[in-house]
DNA sequence: CACCAGGCAAGTA
DNA sequence: TACTTGCATGGT
């Protein structure tokens, strides 16, 4: 790590203090925000680009309605689908991309989140990655936070928040950015869990895009 | 009013 | 491989 004048001995205990440094300030955050793996997985994908404000919106028309589920929602036509899901925006896209999902969990889990669970991290994974709107960051959200698997899930704000102390260059690849956390935590999921959560509410509260730099935040040990 | 939000895929060169 | 663009609503 190429960082003058920072408190921490190396990349590893940087890592470590600053969860830790988080975490003294928000305290736990318990994500994902939702009642049962399936949500989370809608959730997942709603919030793409998408405030989250929005997402509760969408997921709200879709609890309300009692249509969270795998099966009632795979006998659901598009265009409804799409009705409900609008104050998420993009909702034509998203809309097929709920179906790719679901088309794929009934295909090779006979529509049944218990046996998809249950297959291998990385085997998963790609099986995820395959499926046409779902990418690294929504896959591994799904594994995560829906499956309790122990992948690092990187974002937006942990690429512009731990660039900009210096970690990494904003344009850092999703891998790399991954690597950097996994390689110097120990692979807990409840770990994992919490660490992405913070990072969010960090980066909303003083990593915005304008500005240049992050303002004066529970991150900056580095003064 | 402009800008942004817990991305992704398809198109172009 | 490396850029660019479309997708869309709602909050600040």
């Amino acid at each position: 790590m190429k960082r003058d004048g920072l408190p921490f001995k190396n990349t590893q205990d940087g890592i470590t203090s600053i969860f830790q440094k988080l975490y003294d300030h928000y305290g736990p955050q318990r994500w994902w925000p939702a009642e049962s793996p399936f949500e989370v997985i809608v959730g997942a994908i709603l919030t793409q680009n998408t405030a989250w404000a929005n997402v509760e919106k969408a997921i709200c028309n879709l609890k309300q309605r009692g249509l969270l589920d795998p099966v009632l929602l795979n006998g659901l036509e598009p265009e409804k689908i799409a009705e409900h899901i609008k104050p998420s925006g993009y909702y034509n896209i998203k809309t097929k991309r709920l179906k790719s999902f679901l088309n794929f969990l009934f295909k090779r889990f006979s529509g049944s989140l218990d046996k998809m669970f249950k297959e291998e991290l990385e085997t998963l994974r790609e099986g995820l990655l395959n499926i046409s709107g779902i990418g690294e960051e929504t896959a591994d959200s799904i594994l995560l936070y829906a499956g309790g698997y122990p992948i690092f899930v990187v974002d937006a704000y942990t690429k512009r928040v731990f660039s900009r102390h210096g970690f990494f260059k904003s344009d850092v690849s999703y891998l790399d950015c991954q690597r950097l956390f996994m390689d110097n935590l120990s692979a807990d999921a409840g770990l994992f869990n919490e660490y992405h959560a913070l990072i969010v509410m960090v980066g909303k509260d003083f990593c915005k895009k304008k500005e240049p730099v992050c303002r004066e935040c529970p991150l900056n040990v580095f003064q």
